[in-house]
RNA sequence: GCCGAUGUGGCGAAAUGGCAGACGCAACGGACUUAAAAUCCGUUGGGCUUAAAAGGCCCGUGCCGGUUCGAGUCCGGCCAUCGGCACCA
């Protein structure tokens, strides 16, 4: 392609900037305790989810949600706050290691250039980050203390007295291995053969590995688990304070999976034809117990289902079953999860031979083994009611097992409420019968609870995270083995660094690559290192709290620095950064939980105090379930054990939709649609790639990029550089002579004040679109004009600033300043120079406009009223039909109801 | 199956219950130019009426209904697309 005539020098001014801020280190945020800290200024912290940084670089995606954090930065500090705005590296996991297996080359110098790539990659895009706090997890200096933390987590226990997270040390019971926030446990994991490792629950996706797409199969294998239950409850009801989009509230709380009901034990029957040696068991194992979310429909529990993997089931089943039923196991063992999701419309299940008595009615009832009955959540029993529940009513059918309808639903008879799931009236249910569900769960769980065979209970599909895995990049346990026990290194002894290692490959056990390493793994004598290693959700855990002091080697944070950024919003603080002018009445828009409400000026912030934390936190809706959660537990933990002033990490949470290619599909190598934004800043410069990311639609809207788009708002930057710039005679650009300091024409003062209104009141709803907009009428409204006053010049450069901040820069410096534009204040508007003297009223018929009339901004109804009826259009509608009523919206309307 | 989000011109989109389509793209016409690019100015939802223009009339925010003087916006019911969960008892 033949080199374009640039329309405006960005290439020139766009690495001049870049230079300068650098140098200047323009965008640092002083700590408290630092030379330049004013404590006067409110803080707001402000943070992109960061990336991975792969061998391919940054595209298009990334720079969305950064373009947008980037400009509310920018126009915080002109509103006088402290800005932390911060990015470093996610940089343990599985690409660098697999390139690392194929070319032997240390996934840490992968690591190095590929952070070097991206870096300078955001640098290019004019990105204001304090690159003083930039940080990467796979630094010692950094990962030490996710070590730490770890240790934190692991010397902890969940007291459920005080429903927080203490030292291990005040745990009164025997064991304390048995309460550890992180433990050890035999238990059947998702192991993924072609990755060699094993893979959290949430890493697995319809039986595949996230990464890659590999099988995964399911396998006892003995792994450190974080108690991430303890913290459930907590974890969906701290999020009624955030604010956060309800519907990936829903995603976490869907996900976390809360159900109440109840337990109920059922006894085993005694049964003469069970073999000698298991009858004595029986005695001291006889009863099972199982989770319900509807206890009312106790009556109707006509059989009883263990999971296959049931360790009751080696218990009760019967001698002349038992082939049967270790056949039934061995298939489903066998069974990956997806084929068990796949077939799972079709039941299966095989009888144990055993029964069970229904603790209402007294029946024996038969006990069945059926895969359908999931090991993990619940008790791993049920009681089987399928008058009321689908999956019971399929398998009672298949097998032939007694039916009973015990809810009778509206307009149904009883007969009719077999399949019914809903909330009804209790029948065959004669200490409930004819009560209302609610009622009739409330007084059976008493009745319960009262004979000693039930409590309520609440369950969640929520399991403790698998946290380790067989890799090598990743951050070593700080842990020994010796003599089968666990036990964790002192914190002096940290980090805990991974040794090197000429072949990387994952050795297809459960043993982990770091094995391979024996003098790393010979930690004295008698004890042996942890050769597994966290995943890689661990470093982005907290990575958010080092940001606010990554140096310090003292502490994972300091103590002041931490309660300063991670602070609640001051709203006295907040007050005093906001301008004096631009009073108007709030319309609280878009309040996610009903508290927050919008200021007088335009500022959001909460009517309750806030809980504090990461003032906007924006990034990529994948991680709603994982990163998310992970790193609010983590948080809690340590907010329990007293490292930290806040319940809650991320106060305002923003998910940016995805750029699709501009064929409207997702973008991806093998449809060849991908967009580079290199290519997109050499061709058009990032001011225009910055404008052009917000200006394509809403920020948390998916939405297609196109070329032409990119280049009408790289037309729009040129315009804005025409208005200040001529090319002379032998083609350099200079100051354009119209460019005086001269008084606003009214028209000038209007546009200009409404733009200050649109713009401030828009960045602050992160509506970037609807802002570039209003800018565009700013500039069509100055274009041509023969004087272009510098003071509105100068308004409307800051406004533009944050969005395009270097061509701003460049013709702040142009036009003779004064001083950077940097270090201005945002502009006010005035809401007297807005208002119209005269506005076109809309003359309406029975609703349908008929006519304009102009008024006087002050004109009385009455008068509107007059003037409607004395127009020549309205008259001829009307027609002579009488008029029954009038509705006058001063302002606005006249609508006449006639006929 | 359950839950959620979204449906507006040729395209991206905008619109405190008050003139639907701001702003931009594309298209078309004009100015400038030897010419083109760039730039600037203008037109641009659909249909009918008209020789033409001006003007006028009708229809139009996925579909059906409701509330209202007035609905893209609020309420009820559907449909479609996308996303999440998916035997969670």
């Amino acid at each position: 392609m033949s080199e374009r005539r640039k329309p405006y020098p960005f290439d020139f001014i766009e690495p001049k900037w870049q230079k300068i801020w650098d140098e200047k280190r323009s965008f640092h945020a002083p700590n408290p305790g630092e030379s330049n800290f004013d404590a006067a200024k409110p803080k707001f912290y402000v943070l992109d989810m960061f990336p991975y940084p792969s061998g391919a670089g940054l595209h298009v995606g990334h720079p969305e949600g950064y373009t947008a954090t980037d400009i509310v930065a920018r126009y915080k500090r002109f509103r006088g706050f402290n800005v932390l705005h911060p990015m470093g590296w996610d940089a343990f996991g599985l690409p660098a290691e697999q390139y690392a297996i194929k070319t032997g080359q240390h996934p840490a110098l992968t690591t190095r250039d590929n952070v070097a790539k991206f870096k300078s990659q955001l640098k290019r895009i004019g990105f204001s980050y304090d690159w003083r706090r930039e940080v990467n997890t796979t630094d010692p200096r950094y990962y030490k203390w996710t070590q730490w933390i770890f240790l934190k987590i692991y010397n902890s226990w969940f007291n459920p007295e005080t429903g927080k997270a203490e030292p291990v040390t005040t745990y009164q019971g025997e064991d304390p291995d048995r309460v550890r926030l992180a433990y050890v446990a035999e238990v059947p994991v998702n192991w993924c053969p072609q990755l060699g490792t094993v893979l959290a629950n949430e890493e697995v996706v319809d039986g595949k590995s996230e990464v890659g797409g590999f099988p995964v199969e399911r396998k006892p294998m003995r792994q450190w688990m974080l108690r991430i239950t303890a913290y459930a409850e907590r974890l969906i009801k701290d999020l009624d304070g955030l604010e956060w989009s309800e519907s990936l509230k829903l995603l976490q709380r869907n996900w976390i999976g809360r159900s109440e009901g109840a337990e109920i034990d059922f006894k085993v029957a005694q049964v003469s034809n069970l073999p000698i040696e298991k009858q004595g068991k029986l005695e001291t194992c006889p009863t099972i117990r199982v989770f319900s979310t509807r206890p009312d429909t106790l009556y109707g529990a006509t059989y009883m289902v263990l999971a296959p993997e049931h360790s009751l089931v080696d218990l009760i089943v019967t001698e002349e079953q038992w082939p049967e039923v270790r056949a039934y196991r061995e298939r489903t063992s066998r069974k990956s999860d997806l084929e068990r999701t796949e077939l799972s419309k079709d039941k299966t299940g095989v009888f144990t031979g055993a029964y069970a008595i229904n603790p209402v009615t007294n029946q024996k009832i038969p006990i069945w083994v059926a895969d359908y009955v999931l090991l993990g959540y619940g008790t791993g029993a049920i009681m089987g009611v399928p008058g009321h529940d689908e999956r019971d009513l399929e398998f009672a059918r298949k097998f032939n097992l007694p039916i009973i309808p015990v809810v009778q639903g509206p307009y149904l008879t009883p007969e009719q409420s077999i399949g019914y799931v809903g909330d009804g009236t209790a029948i065959n249910s004669p200490i409930i019968d004819g009560l209302p569900t609610p009622e009739a769960k409330r007084k059976i769980v008493e009745w319960l609870s009262q004979n000693g065979v039930g409590q309520p209970n609440i369950n969640y599909k929520l399991r403790d995270w698998l946290f380790s895995r067989q890799r090598y990049w990743g951050e070593p346990f700080p842990v020994v083995w010796q003599d089968g026990q666990h036990r964790a290194l002192d914190e002096t002894e940290l980090p805990v660094v991974p040794p090197s290692l000429e072949d990387y490959k994952p050795t297809g056990t459960a043993e982990p690559p770091l094995a391979k390493a024996k003098e790393w793994v010979r930690y004295s004598n008698k004890a042996t290192r942890e050769t597994n290693v966290m995943p890689q959700w661990a470093g982005s855990c907290w990575y958010y709290l080092r940001f606010c002091d990554p140096h310090n080697e003292n502490r994972f944070v300091g103590e002041t620095a931490e309660q300063y950024w991670m602070a609640g919003t001051n709203d006295e603080n907040a007050a005093s950064a906001r301008p004096t002018a631009g009073r108007r009445i709030a319309k609280g828009k878009k309040a996610p939980n009903g508290t927050a409400e919008t200021s007088p000026s335009g500022i959001r912030h909460s009517a309750s105090p806030k809980s504090g934390g990461v003032d906007l936190y924006v990034g990529g809706v994948e991680h709603a379930v994982l990163h998310l959660l992970y790193a609010r537990f983590w948080h809690k933990v340590l907010f329990d054990l007293g490292y930290l002033s806040t319940p809650e990490p991320f106060q305002r949470l923003i998910n940016q939709g995805v750029i699709l290619g501009e064929d409207n599909q997702k973008m991806s190598k093998s449809r060849g649609n991908i967009v580079n934004p290199d290519d997109v800043i050499a061709e058009y410069g990032a001011d225009a790639f910055r404008c052009y990311e917000m200006f394509m639609g809403p920020l948390e809207q998916m939405k297609p990029w196109s070329m032409r788009g990119v280049e009408g708002v790289s037309r729009f930057l040129a315009r804005v550089w025409r208005l200040m710039m001529r090319e002379n005679q032998e083609g350099k650009w200079e100051l354009s002579p119209a460019v005086q300091d001269a008084e606003l024409t009214r028209s000038q003062q209007k546009v200009l004040h409404a733009t200050i209104k649109k713009v401030t009141d828009d960045i602050e709803t992160l509506s970037f679109n609807t802002a570039i907009s209003q800018m565009m009428i700013f500039v069509n409204a100055f274009t041509n004009a023969e004087v272009v006053p510098l003071t509105a010049m100068r308004t409307f450069l800051v406004l533009l600033n944050p969005l395009a901040p270097h061509i701003t820069s460049e013709l702040w410096q142009l036009i003779g300043g004064p001083g950077e534009i940097t270090e201005q204040k945002w502009p006010s508007y005035d809401e007297d120079l807005l208002a119209e003297e005269e506005v076109e009223i809309v003359l309406q018929v029975n609703g349908k406009v008929k006519g304009h009339v102009t008024m006087s901004t002050k004109a009385t109804e009455n008068e509107l009223e007059t003037a409607a009826m004395e127009h020549p259009k309205i008259k001829e509608t009307l027609g002579g039909k009488p008029v029954r009523k009038i509705v006058v919206v001063p302002k606005k309307l006249v609508n006449i109801v006639a006929g």
